[in-house]
DNA sequence: GTCTATAGTGGGATAGAC
DNA sequence: GTCTATCCCACTATAGAC
């Protein structure tokens, strides 16, 4: 509005300073948890004293929103990815799921155990997301959020240690997807 | 072994000083949050200063664990006392499971977002509690288990808000629920 | 069993100079 | 865009007097 230069939006995967911080504390949220998270840490990680991140963002939590408008449009792209392949699209993505989160459990935390800030969030970054997996699941979005909240569960009981080391948990998240995808009623030939 | 006194344990519901302090940190926990439970907090609220609570536990990790063991067997009555009415027993005692997680948001998260201090804990004071869940789903520890995660993932997505206001949980939980416990081949005949 | 005083650590954030 | 200096906050925990 104020400037007259053409539509030459910032790039993605800009080298500014600004992406270049969230860049770091998502490093850093990853190997010292949340704790380790501090504006302290990530400007000494940067060469730079703490003050001097504020020129470029507003305060601690933007940069949270930040990580998870990241770590959702990560998401996405793992499960398009496992839908490429063949098999049962439910397990396929409960599994992208599963080692989606396992390979970032701070950042995926920090993005599903508290409400997402909707408002300070990108539009829609989480709508591709939610559409395949609802697709995964036939369309059914009732078991689709039945799958959520069982892969969510397992996720966040292993992250938190709490399955006995001799519990088998792939067969746990086998029994447990295929349950919830695969209504009874569908064995008798009822396809909808 | 110090003392010549005969066996005689301290009251469960004693008013003991430290007692009073469990009780105490317990009832600012679920009204402040995690954050709000200080030494500083629990002290004021019992008329004292910080310091002095140290004369009854020696920190702060020793006062979470005595929460986490209440927890387990407030847990452990509530299933007691769902399986006790008629109808599903796996069903009634997700229910109770729910139901209980919601009105204890922040000390389930207290009990369930970390590793348990088994070491520390109380001997057997969950043992009551898996017993009767795995009971209630005909003595299949891996369907007990699913459910569990199941449970699990339900009530933290929506204690973190993050379900979509119009999403018809109850809906959500007899689905998923019923599928984990009632395998298909069940319908078969196949009764184990 | 309580107090005061205090140590020790760490955090987020601002002002103003350069 | 970075710096220094600093504020203000909060927390857990200890020592030693009463």
């Amino acid at each position: 509005m104020t400037s007259p230069s053409i539509a030459v939006e910032r790039p993605r995967t800009g080298t500014g300073r600004r992406e270049e911080i969230v860049r770091i504390a998502a490093t850093i949220l990853e190997r010292e948890g949340p704790d380790g998270l501090t504006m302290r840490a990530i400007a000494t990680e940067l060469g730079i004293k703490a003050p001097s991140l504020y020129k470029h963002i507003a305060d601690k939590q933007e940069l949270e929103v930040a990580l998870v408008a990241d770590g959702l449009r990560q998401q996405t792209v793992a499960f398009e990815a496992a839908l490429g392949v063949d098999g049962d699209p439910a397990m396929a993505i409960a599994e992208a799921y599963h080692r989606w989160a396992l390979a970032h459990p701070h950042l995926y935390t920090l993005m599903n155990g508290q409400p997402l800030p909707r408002h300070r969030l990108p539009e829609g970054v989480q709508d591709r997301s939610i559409q395949l997996v609802v697709r995964s699941f036939g369309g059914d979005r009732e078991r689709a959020r039945a799958a959520w909240a069982f892969a969510h569960g397992m996720v966040t009981l292993e992250l938190a240690g709490r399955f006995p080391p001799d519990a088998d948990l792939r067969r746990t998240w086998r029994l447990g997807i295929a349950s919830i995808a695969h209504p009874p009623q569908t064995r008798e030939g009822t396809t909808r």
